[in-house]
DNA sequence: TGTATGATTCGATACTTATCGAATTATGTC
DNA sequence: GACATAATTCGATAAGTATCGAATCATACA
């Protein structure tokens, strides 16, 4: 079992829950604008949340799970958690499906 | 929560596996040139395990879990299980991280 | 200082699932 | 028919995890 597939697979893990997965996409479409013109783009978690059902504890885990699988950073800004998408991953995926990988 | 995450987390949670994404990215190299020219590429399952150290049951749960998220279809061939990837699967996957979705 | 807010940690629980052994089915071959 | 091979089904087990409540931490602000 290569490194690669470990690697990838721990992504794809990390957006295999509905919840997790809205997450990262509330804070995708957030953001690519940004990233397709070469800038970084950051987020308050707080604003990913508007409309989800889901617990504090919950959002730190899921943010957590996110982060350690290489898909957000996150930085404290204050009382406020902010996140971001981690470009190189993003891009890592999409070249997988493309086959150049 | 939208139809479309439930669809795409499902997807995911199917390559959220080390063994199952082994078992897809064998398929999917196998079959990537084919696709690229707009042909279709069939498996033998058999000859997508040659390394990979899990029983049988185990990888008649996996082929069922790939087919069930939509990323490959499979068909009976005798006594052998034929694979194929989904194109159309791989394309919703690709142009999500592309931000067309 | 007291209070409110955003986030984390901890422990527990309920649910999911990866895996296997044993048995079974289906197909091909002698 | 007897046997071998590919795959499936079933039941059980072990491991993982999503979620929550309660408590705690950190920061901002009155």
């Amino acid at each position: 079992m290569s490194r690669d597939v470990k690697h990838l697979s721990k992504a794809f893990r990390a957006l295999s829950h509905p919840n997790r997965l809205q997450l990262f996409l509330n804070l995708w479409n957030e953001s690519r604008l940004d990233l397709q013109k070469g800038r970084t783009h950051e987020c308050f978690l707080v604003t990913l949340l508007h409309n989800m059902k889901i617990g504090a504890p919950t959002v730190s885990h899921h943010v957590r799970e996110l982060e350690s699988a290489g898909l957000i950073t996150t930085s404290k800004d204050g009382k406020q958690l902010t996140c971001a998408i981690n470009p190189a991953m993003v891009q890592e995926l999409k070249s997988l499906f493309e086959g150049t990988i």
